[in-house]
DNA sequence: GATGAATGAGGATTCATTCAT
DNA sequence: CATGAATGAATCCTCATTCAT
């Protein structure tokens, strides 16, 4: 939690135990917040509960949030961890072929994010982009522009080495971006778009999805002969 | 719109002018509402709003839907046509081969469904559905799971005919449904999820996802001898 | 219904059956409105439900009464006939006792007013009168006055001829009012007031508030001398 | 004031003025509220209102009563005190004649109930019973029932005692009630039922009441011999 | 006249926000 | 700092009343 960091390492070493409460209340709140806000939507979360869940009193809140709305923003900058740079590190390191390093992206960012409750401010932002134009184009350009890079450079990678066909990398993107995109949103939706039963496994679910965008579904044999992959 | 033919059907072709817009208001409410919901949300439209835009009171709202509640479900449940069995019939009837056949499934989705406004029930529905169960259990069945068997049969179709290589569909939908649900909340989520400048040209979107479902980006002349391809 | 009016009734060339409907209009709707304020009061009575017990329209309604405040005020005055000068008739040509007039009086009172619904208005008043000042001095001028002076001349009667010991009239008129009023209410408050089990029988109760008011409950062995017990 | 209890009892001495007032805001609501209630009517009463009268503001009100009607509910409930068992007690120590302690009864009814604020409630229930039947059942057990049991045991005594003539009970209890729930409406209706130059003065209204139930208004001769007569 | 669709003022209720303690 | 009582703007909804047909 970087605001959290902000109050940290204070010289005492016999920190008190509420001296360290307060100091974590403002986590503590975002914490409460981000998970109202993803179950029941901006609107719908009361501002009292959001206290409650934090184990404070509404004022509190105020005290350190200066509206709801702060509140809502700062839930949603508190959980964009720049951990792009992290990335791009790991990226420029990897040493295997850019199939396997699309594979090792997605399901890493399946383990990093999409199962956590970070993966929650996407379908916040899907919900209230609309309502918080300030933070959507805050979100576009933390999140969304180096998000989009990382997989172009992966993209890119894989058709300089000769792995990946030429592509038009603007519309390639999405196929890494839209099967992650429609996983969280699962998950976040009470299981719509879901079929009812199966509640489904989310690691099969981004095998099939990186078996798919790597090699087709078309039948193995005929793949080579298909006159449609010639005009492609 | 099925809520209007609920009142149609008067005999008298001497129909007042009064009359002819009370058939029509229902129609123009629920158009009025869906509109302000898919852009603002459930809870940020307030009633006079829709009202205003439909060109009536407060009140005539209030004739016409019990409470704002009940205008939201009637929005999700008019804007879900029985569009199934048509598709199936096309479906059924469809002679080419089973790579054509997706092709056509999702080029007329995105014309039909994608772009119409009643794609934004779909949004609608992801936000609200925590806040919504039952309407959720009532998406789910008559939207989710009668599409979902549709593109079972697709796929079950490429694969009986050795078009399609043996999946297990349960999973195997989303790689249709993905990249369908994305696109539409892409453009009813104020293009967050998109690289900004670009703003996606559906049918080109289309054909690169449906490129990449049939025949994978691997390279064309490596797809053959790609050692992944071996092992996944 | 409304349609098969429209049909009906057009050749006829006696007085047709609308027409005289028209003219039974204000009445209807005064029956109606009166059975409705009396059960729910001025305020929980909408409009709507008078015209439709009525079997009119909610227009219709304010065709004849320029708005609810006038259709009560208008429910109230129907209600008050002018019984008075009748009722003094018949006490001025009374040949027995005063005790016997005062029975009289009392029974008539219940089968002419009491048991009818025009006692409805007397709830009505009650509950209302704050709200309507002016009607309820109208009231008061029209019911309440002639009433009292009615029961004054009854009991003055029978003092003056030695039947009735002298007493403070001003008082003593509610020896005769009180049990008239109580028993309207408790037929009108849902038999608040009345042990539940026994919906008493009016008839009884006025016997017994009649014997009581001439003879007193007072132990037997005194009242054993009483003239007008025995006659009782 | 019951409900004003559940607040009380805390042990500081250094009560805030801020806690003081939050004791007694019910207490000062349904004070507020009794008045208004009673004057006009419980739909004619604006929420608003109320909590001006009490001195706080339009959000207050609900943050100590649900709703408008629970609100009127709690009025009812918190002025019908259990004196019922205090009075029961006072009759099983009484040790004059039964036409004393009836006496004794209607006017300590009176100071105690009838001229109170509290009587205002049974104005209430009589005006609103339809529209709360529940709270109407309640008010039956609560109040009506134990009052009728009172005056029941006073009437059996003086049966028992030789100082009553035997009567039918049923019907004899509403010689008692009658009067009291006349006077109490009179006062609460406008001085509607009453003549309206004098605003009868309760003390003597009672006494005339109470002299005519005991010893009837029947001629001085006959009751001369009347032994009640001489104590009363 | 009669109708009933439309209106909009009015009132109940909610909840973010403030501030005295 | 923390609290939670108090506030009142905001919003849903009702229903008396109007008026085009």
């Amino acid at each position: 939690m970087s605001l959290s960091k902000l109050f940290c390492d204070k010289t005492s070493g016999v920190a008190a135990k509420r001296e360290r409460r307060k100091e974590a209340r403002p986590g503590e709140l975002l914490d409460a917040a981000l998970d109202l806000f993803v179950e029941k939507g901006f609107a719908a979360t009361r501002a009292e509960e959001v206290a409650a869940r934090a184990g404070v009193s509404k004022g509190t809140l105020f005290l350190y949030f200066q509206s709801k709305e702060e509140l809502f923003k700062a839930v949603v900058r508190e959980n964009i961890s720049g951990r792009f740079t992290e990335w791009r590190a790991e990226l420029d390191a990897f040493e295997g072929t850019s199939p396997e390093l699309l594979a090792y992206c997605m399901n890493s960012w399946w383990e990093r994010v999409g199962a956590t409750r970070a993966s929650g401010i996407t379908k916040l932002m899907m919900s209230e982009a609309k309502n918080f134009p300030d933070l959507a184009a805050f979100y576009q350009q933390e999140v969304i522009q180096p998000g989009q890079a990382l997989i172009r450079c992966i993209l890119q990678r894989g058709i300089d080495r000769g792995e990946f066909r030429p592509m038009d990398l603007n519309y390639a993107v999405y196929l890494v971006i839209a099967p992650m995109i429609f996983l969280i949103l699962s998950r976040h939706s009470a299981g719509i778009c879901l079929s009812k039963e199966a509640d489904l496994d989310p690691k099969q679910y981004i095998a099939t999805q990186v078996d798919a965008i790597l090699n087709g579904i078309g039948a193995p044999a005929a793949s080579a002969a298909q006159p449609t992959r010639k005009t492609a």
